[in-house]
DNA sequence: TTTATATTGTCTCAATTTGTGACAATATAA
DNA sequence: TTATATTGTCACAAATTGAGACAATATAAA
């Protein structure tokens, strides 16, 4: 990593989010011999877009691509960077303990969230990093930086986009139940949700699809199958 | 302005509001014998807050103060800069026309949009502007770079949180009619409301003190004066 | 001084949307 | 075969919104 290959001062960081069962879930990344934790980002290449250098960083650091990015704030305090971790992460790398890497200098962080499809991704650790993991969102360990504020404003601001945004298009599977759109709507918000009240609301927006029944392996009424429709260009 | 002072790379541009008669209006400066017109804006000093810089450079560049602000964006791609205008700007201030300028290089900009009192405030340009005037927004000059991409994602991000922010409270003087308020609104919003219906939901909403009548200058029975709540703290 | 005009505040009723429970249908387990 | 859990749909009540009507009233016009 050639600092002049990178735009100074200036990083990214992604919340990226999945769900499973009821819960939503968090990529973190844990970097080796240091037992600290943090959500994946990097850094803008000299003549590269902000967001494609989001992209890409992504893909190298957690073997996602194709994934759909919303850029949320910018975190811009003078004093949001700790020195103390990130010489750490440096050590632990085998780079020395000069004081004035340029890694330990002031960053601003432009934020990112994204949501994915849970069961479809099974993310891989890069070499800076130990391990990169889900953790269900009441659970997270604790994180650099201020990365948990991070974390906690990608969720208010997908709490708040949640009826303009097709959300739920990317944290489910191409064809699921009526109850699970509702699941993913109920862990973003945080509150349960009326049935048929939710299936109503929803059934009258258009935006769905109906399918055959599913073989449901439960011990009751088979579902039906949805999927969202083509969203139309405006 | 040595560049030893700022942080390379990072920008910020604020896209002042105003409300005046039936018109959003917007701040927009105009360099010294260029022809060129921009938003103002300005650069981050090494160990400045981000937000503490948007607050200080508005100040020195408009002289408006204690301005609420609200970050609403970050425009990251490489081309954004253009060179050509820059140049002009800097010539027209005496700068020669080295090519490596660090205002030539590129910027990462990040976006503020700001509600304020139209009627109470008198801008003041700066050394560097020829000007620093109101513009409706539907007849702004031509802006350098994608200042014109900022503006409209600002009226956008505005027009979003319209139902859940008090915006209303910024553009108005203290006490206002609910006739103005409704201007504000189909200002924002760029459509024409029922008068009745928003007349109901605003009284509905318990967020309006009434006052007495005022002494109108219409022909026609005076109006009640309203002012905002004080907002409880949660 | 009287009348006309424009806007305001409020009310009413219809139309629409949302809240709430009921109930039959049905896939599996007992 | 019966019990159980969940699903899809309906019916009705409650709440919200749409749309117009109308009296009140501050100024302008006569």
């Amino acid at each position: 990593m050639d600092p002049k290959d990178y735009l100074p001062h200036i990083a990214y960081d992604s919340v990226i989010i999945g769900f499973s069962g009821d819960e939503l879930h968090i990529l973190i990344m844990e970097y080796h011999n240091t037992g600290l934790f943090a959500l994946p980002g990097g850094f803008v290449h000299t003549t590269e877009n902000l967001n494609d250098a989001v992209s890409r960083g992504l893909k190298e650091r957690t073997g996602l691509a194709n994934i759909y990015l919303e850029q949320f704030y910018t975190f811009g305090n003078a004093k949001r960077n700790k020195p103390a971790p990130m010489k750490k992460i440096l050590e632990a790398n085998g780079i020395g303990p000069e004081d004035n890497h340029w890694l330990l200098d002031r960053f601003i962080s432009v934020a990112y969230y994204a949501l994915i499809n849970y069961k479809n991704v099974i993310p891989k650790p890069d070499a800076l990093s130990d391990s990169c993991k889900w953790y269900s969102i009441d659970k997270l360990p604790k994180l650099i930086f201020d990365h948990a504020d991070i974390v906690a404003k990608a969720i208010e601001t997908l709490r708040d986009n949640l009826d303009r945004k097709l959300v739920g298009m990317n944290l489910l599977p191409k064809k699921f139940t009526m109850k699970e759109l509702q699941q993913v709507y109920e862990a973003i918000l945080g509150t349960k949700l009326r049935r048929t009240t939710f299936q109503r609301t929803m059934l009258a927006s258009d935006i769905l699809v109906r399918h055959e029944k599913q073989y449901s392996g439960g011990a009751h009424k088979a579902p039906f199958l949805y999927s969202f429709k083509k969203q139309k260009k405006i």
